[in-house]
DNA sequence: GCCGTTTTCGGCCCGACTGTTTTCAGTCG
C-alpha cells in the first residue's frame, strides 16, 4: 500500500474523529492529521520501511507511535484497517473528496449527509443544483455559493495530481520494470518528465524484445488497480493512486522519437514537426523519416533535434514558449541543475511545526552534500505552528551554537526565521532579534483577502525594513488536488512592483519547492526574469524527508528558464554571506 | 495518540475570519 493511500486513510480517520465527542479527542485528531501529513509527504515508501524494519522502524518516524505503527502494519498486511472500517460505517461518506473543497470541513460534510443525504461530490452537485443547501440551518446563500465555487475550482484541475506525490511512485514503477530483466531501457516521459507541477497521467517508455512479457509484468504490478488495455506494444492501466498509466514498448530505432514525441508538450511537438516538414522530413513517434521513408534519426532524442538543425533542450523548456527558436539559433541556456544547489534557506524544526530536530535536519542536509542550511522557524503570530517569540528565538540561537559545534564542520547552520509580515507590513519579531540572524525569510500567512494594492504595499513595507533576505512563497497559492490537498488561489499581489522593490532591497524571491506550492511557479518566473532580482529555491521542509523536495523547485526554476547565476542558494557560503550581509 | 535536558503522566491548539448568528460554530492555518 502506497503512502498516499495510508495518508488518506489517516486523514479520513482524523476527520471522522473530529465528529466524535470524548476527552482529548482534538489531540487524537491532531495526531492522525500529523501522521497523515508526515506519511503523505514522505518520499520513502512506508510499507518498505515496515517490511525492512518492522514496527520498530516505523516507530522511529516522527509522529508515529505504537498505535500508528500497528495501524500501518494492519494496512500493509491486510489492506484494511478495522478502526477505519468501524468509523466508516458510522460516517459513510467520501470524506476525503468532500473536505478537499475549500470551506467545507468534516462537520459541515456530515451535516449535509444527515440532512440531504450527500455522500459524495455527485450528490453535492445535485444538492447545489436544487439550492437545498442554503435552506439548511447554519448554511446560507454565501455558503452554498462558496461550496459551488470551491467544487468548480477543484474540478478545473480535472483529475490532475501534484507532481511531488506522483513522481516517486512513477519512479518506483520504472525501477521495478528495469529490475525485471525484461527491458533494455525504461524511462518516464510526458508532463512528469517536463516537471509540470501537476500531472494528468504517467507515460512510461521501454525498449524490449519481449513486449508481451513486459506487459504481463506491468499488468501485475502492485501499483495497478485495473488494466484498461493490454497489447504487445501498448498497455494502459488505472493506478491505485487514481491516475492512468500508459506503458509503451518500442524498437531501439524508434526509442528517441518516442521519447521526444511522448515528452511533449503537444504545442512544442507541433512546432518541431513543422520544422521537420520544412526540411522535407516526417517526424512521428516512430522516427524521423526522409523523402524515401527511411528512418534517419529515431534512435535518440538528441539525434532528432540535431538532424533538424536544432540544439537539444531540457524537457522542462518544451512548452512552446520560444525554446524552438532558441534551439534553432543554438542559444539554449545552461539551466540551473540540482547539482548547483549549495544549501536550503527555508526549513523548520520541531521547535515549531516541523517534526525533526535541528541536528537531524542538519545531518540530512549534509548528506545531500549541502554546504549550508538555514533554520527558519515560524514567528509568534503563527500560533498554530507554535511560532516562537523574540525570547524563544534567543534561546534557540544558543541551541544552534551547540548543534554547530556537534556538526564538526560537516555543514554550516545559518540562523534565521520565517517571520510573518503582519497586516500593517511590520515584521512579527523585534529588529534586534532579526538583525542577529543570518537569513531572514519573510512571509504572508494572514489576511489573504486584501486588495492587490494593500497587499503589495504591505509586502514592500516589510522589504523597506532592510531586514528581509528572502520573500517566501510570494503568491500564497496552494495547488490542491481532488483528494487530501486543499486548494487555495493565493492573494492578490503585483509581482512586478514586488520584484522592483526586491531588486532595490536585495531581497531574493523564493521558488518554494514544497509540492503543494511551487510558488513562484514557472509562468511567474518567466514574467519576472527581466528584473535583476535573485531567486532562492527552498524546500520549506518540515521534516528531513522534505529536504528531497528540492528537485521540484529546481524543476520549476528550469521551467522558468533560470540559470545558475540567478539562484541565491547556488552560491557558496562565502559569496552567499556577502549578499545576506548587504543590509540589516 | 504522541512525546519527554520540565514529565512514562499530563501536557498538547489557539486566534482570525467568515457567515451565520443575537452570542456562535465551523474552517483554516
Amino acid at each position: 500500500m502506497d503512502n498516499k493511500k495510508i495518508s488518506e486513510i489517516f486523514d479520513e480517520i482524523a476527520n471522522m474523529l473530529s465528529l466524535e465527542d470524548f476527552p482529548n479527542v482534538r489531540f487524537e485528531v491532531r495526531a492522525y492529521q500529523k501522521a497523515a501529513l508526515m506519511i503523505g509527504t514522505m518520499q520513502e515508501p512506508v510499507d518498505e520501511i515496515y517490511r525492512k524494519g518492522g514496527i520498530k522502524a516505523l516507530m522511529e518516524l516522527p509522529g508515529i507511535g505504537a498505535t500508528m505503527s500497528k495501524h500501518i502494519e494492519e494496512l500493509v498486511n491486510t489492506g484494511k484497517l478495522s478502526k477505519y472500517e468501524k468509523l466508516k460505517k458510522k460516517y459513510p461518506i467520501d470524506m476525503a473528496s468532500l473536505t478537499a473543497i475549500p470551506g467545507l470541513g468534516a462537520k459541515k460534510a456530515i451535516l449535509l449527509y444527515r440532512k440531504l443525504g450527500v455522500k459524495n461530490k455527485e450528490d453535492l452537485k445535485k444538492a447545489i443544483g436544487s439550492h437545498k443547501i442554503k435552506e439548511l440551518e447554519g448554511f446560507g446563500e454565501k455558503s452554498e455559493e462558496a461550496i459551488r465555487e470551491g467544487l468548480l475550482m477543484l474540478e478545473a484541475g480535472s483529475g490532475r495530481q501534484i507532481l511531488g506525490y506522483v513522481l516517486p511512485i512513477a519512479e518506483r514503477m520504472v525501477e521495478k520494470i528495469n529490475n525485471s530483466g525484461l527491458v533494455e531501457k525504461v524511462m518516464i516521459a510526458g508532463s512528469a518528465r517536463r516537471m509540470r507541477e501537476t500531472v494528468g497521467d504517467i507515460d512510461i517508455l521501454a525498449i524490449s524484445k519481449k513486449g508481451p512479457e513486459v506487459m504481463d509484468f506491468f499488468a501485475n504490478m502492485e501499483e495497478v488497480s485495473s488494466v484498461l488495455q493490454k497489447g504487445p506494444t501498448k498497455s494502459s492501466a488505472f493506478l491505485k493512486i487514481g491516475l492512468n498509466c500508459d506503458l509503451r514498448v518500442l524498437e531501439p530505432l524508434s526509442f528517441g522519437a518516442a521519447v521526444q514525441y511522448f515528452t511533449g508538450s503537444r504545442d512544442h511537438n507541433i512546432q518541431v514537426r513543422q520544422i521537420a516538414v520544412n526540411k522535407g522530413y516526417k517526424l512521428n513517434e516512430y522516427g524521423l523519416f526522409n523523402k524515401s521513408n527511411k528512418n534517419i534519426g529515431g534512435a535518440s532524442e538528441e539525434g532528432i533535434y540535431e538532424k533538424l538543425g536544432m540544439q537539444w533542450m531540457p524537457p522542462e523548456m518544451r512548452e512552446a514558449r520560444g525554446e524552438v527558436k532558441l534551439a534553432l539559433e543554438h542559444k539554449i541556456p545552461r539551466l540551473v541543475g540540482l547539482g548547483d544547489i549549495k544549501g536550503d534557506l527555508h526549513t523548520h524544526t520541531k521547535e515549531t511545526d516541523g517534526v525533526n530536530s535541528l541536528e537531524e535536519m542538519a545531518e540530512a542536509a549534509a548528506k545531500l552534500g549541502y554546504e549550508y542550511i538555514a533554520t527558519t522557524n515560524h514567528s509568534k503570530s503563527e500560533r498554530v505552528a507554535n511560532g516562537m517569540d523574540d525570547k524563544k528565538f534567543k534561546a534557540y540561537f544558543k541551541k544552534i551554537e551547540n548543534v554547530r559545534k556537534s556538526m564538526d564542520g560537516k555543514i554550516s547552520i545559518l540562523y534565521g526565521a520565517e517571520v510573518d509580515i503582519l497586516k500593517d507590513g511590520s515584521l512579527d519579531l523585534e529588529k534586534g532579534t532579526l538583525k542577529q540572524m543570518d537569513c531572514v525569510v519573510a512571509a504572508v500567512h494572514t489576511s489573504f483577502n486584501m486588495s492587490e494594492k494593500e497587499m503589495t504595499d504591505r509586502v514592500i513595507k516589510a522589504f523597506d525594513s532592510g531586514l528581509v533576505d528572502v520573500f517566501a512563497h510570494p503568491t500564497g497559492r496552494l495547488i490542491g488536488d481532488m483528494k487530501m490537498h486543499k486548494a487555495r488561489p493565493g492573494y492578490q499581489i503585483d509581482l512586478d512592483k514586488i520584484a522592483t522593490a526586491a531588486e532595490e532591497h536585495g531581497v531574493a524571491l523564493e521558488i518554494n519547492a514544497f509540492p503543494d506550492r511551487t510558488d513562484l511557479n514557472d509562468t511567474n518566473i518567466i514574467a519576472l526574469s527581466k528584473y535583476k532580482v535573485m531567486f532562492s529555491i527552498d524546500t520549506d521542509a518540515h521534516s528531513t524527508s522534505h529536504l528531497n523536495f528540492m528537485r521540484y523547485g529546481v524543476g520549476t526554476a528550469r521551467r522558468g528558464w533560470l540559470t545558475k547565476d540567478k539562484i541565491l542558494n547556488s552560491l557558496n557560503l562565502i559569496n552567499l554571506r556577502k549578499i545576506l550581509d548587504r543590509e540589516g
